[in-house]
DNA sequence: TAACCGATTAGCT
DNA sequence: GCTAATCGGTTAA
């Protein structure tokens, strides 16, 4: 896999991203970055930005052993149960003790597409990765995962398309501070979890 | 140990 | 567009 270490300090950066940067900026460079898990997995196409001391943010009540990885290292899962039915995964950033993170909320699908489509019980493209529950299904996300490095096994994480179109928008789902547009896609792509209403480009 | 709450999805109307 | 289903983590007692 490709490994670009950018600081020159901190071994924080793969496929180009600088992973001790803030949520809001990792968030953005995710975009059209291909993600997969045990060679499962496509293009991350939508995501959403999650900041320390933020009351939406899991990391907000402080450290518990669920969402311990959040105060870990950058570049490094974590992964929660939603609704108690869906595993979601989200990448650590910032430095270790903050709390931030981003998470994934879809992919265009384009390797392992029969093993998604098994663990979904589905077979048209856009049902198998477009939305964080989907994805975590698809991608056999586990709580397993929740802690482990982002740049080794069984992820794997790749520059994809250069220079994508990025548009932002209101997360989604939350109920704390709605106002903070930190939701991200790339622009006109058929695989989002919902389109974005207003076309806010970055 | 009991009550409450979701960073959601699927299946309706 | 609307709502039920579902269950581990957190909090309060």
């Amino acid at each position: 896999m490709s490994r670009t270490k950018v600081s020159g300090v901190l071994p924080h950066g793969w496929a180009g991203i600088d992973f001790s940067k803030s949520a809001l900026r990792v968030a953005q460079q995710l975009i059209g970055k291909q993600l997969t898990v045990s060679g499962v997995g496509g293009i991350i196409v939508e995501t959403e930005a999650y900041d320390e001391g933020e009351a939406a943010a899991h990391s907000y009540t402080g450290l518990t052993p669920r969402n311990a990885p959040l105060f870990g290292p950058p570049a490094h899962a974590y992964v929660y149960l939603s609704y108690g039915i869906h595993w979601c995964l989200n990448i650590v950033c910032r430095e270790a003790g903050h709390g931030a993170g981003v998470l994934i909320r879809a992919l265009e699908p384009t390797t392992g597409i029969p093993a998604m489509m098994r663990r979904r019980g589905a077979s048209d493209p856009h049902m198998l990765c477009s939305g964080p529950g989907r994805l975590g299904q698809a991608l056999a996300v586990s709580p397993q995962l929740s802690g482990k490095a982002i740049d080794s096994s069984p992820f794997e994480l790749k520059t994809s398309i250069t220079a994508p179109s990025i548009v932002r928008g209101r997360r989604i789902g939350i109920t704390k501070a709605p106002e903070r547009i930190w939701r991200f896609g790339l622009r006109g792509s058929p695989f989002l979890s919902r389109p974005f209403p207003t076309l806010m480009k970055v």
